[in-house]
DNA sequence: ATAGCTGCAAATGCTTTGCAAGGCC
DNA sequence: GGCCTTGCAAAGCATTTGCAGCTAT
């Protein structure tokens, strides 16, 4: 009964930042809030600064920057780069791979399973395989 | 026999650029020089500037950059984009995939055919796909 | 109390641009 | 000669860093 939706995913947040070790402080949370409610999402620092703006969140651009870099260490949040050099995450952290528009510069996940990868080559020398990306760009 | 071999390349660079309607200017074609002559590459601006300096050659980064943008909008180039957001400019236009050690940042070659690409999802509304790139990460 | 965060401003690194001087046709 | 190209310096972005002040535990 005391169970109510805003501090409900509020809380979640909390325990979320602190198991992996982070402080849930107020700029934190804000940014859980707005990357891990709605749908997955992949987002820049800009983006994010605008919509904490419009939220009237006071926070600077480098906290936004800091925070998305922890959030990443940590493994909550995955980074890809384009081809205009801006930096977005994404907040879906599984295996997974992208359609991408270059003339919106959006991302759309297609599952793992969505595409088959056979006859994968060898990885060279001394080198293991960590992860394949694949992009289907679209025009 | 009067067919000598640092004239020859030379030429063939001049037509080259006069194919795709570039002035064969000295900065150009040094450029092509070191991109079209020996294997298929993956190079910064920053390298560039750094090769045509160790070969005596005068060049303002901002000539290798804009001349690389030039050689990429005719299709002579390639645009790749990494984690450092770095801009590589690869040698091989082909439709091919990628190695990639973030350790050292070196892309290595993948035919188009040494990964087979099955059950692509199709492309989303009114897109087509332009292209596919693997990149397969390495640790 | 103290270790960790935040904000600001400044610094950094990559890339582009404006403009005067020089080079190609 | 005329237009394209270059060089330099300055500007432009995205991102990081240093440090004083604030906050969570």
């Amino acid at each position: 009964m005391l169970d109510q939706k805003p501090n409900k995913t509020e809380d979640q947040h909390t325990d979320l930042l602190r198991q992996f070790h982070l402080r849930p402080t107020r700029q934190r949370l804000a940014l859980a809030d707005l990357l891990f409610n709605g749908p997955c999402r992949h987002v820049s620092a800009e983006q994010l600064r605008l919509e904490t703006k419009n939220k009237g969140i006071n926070m600077s651009l480098a906290t936004i920057y800091n925070t998305l870099n922890q959030f990443t260490k940590v493994g909550l949040l995955h980074e890809i780069n384009l081809d205009n050099n801006v930096t977005y995450f994404d907040t879906n952290t599984d295996h997974h791979h992208h359609f991408f528009d270059p003339k919106t510069n959006k991302l759309i996940d297609i599952p793992r399973d969505a595409i088959s990868l056979n006859a994968l080559p060898d990885a060279p020398d001394g080198h293991d395989v960590e992860r394949v990306d694949v992009i289907i760009r679209l025009s």
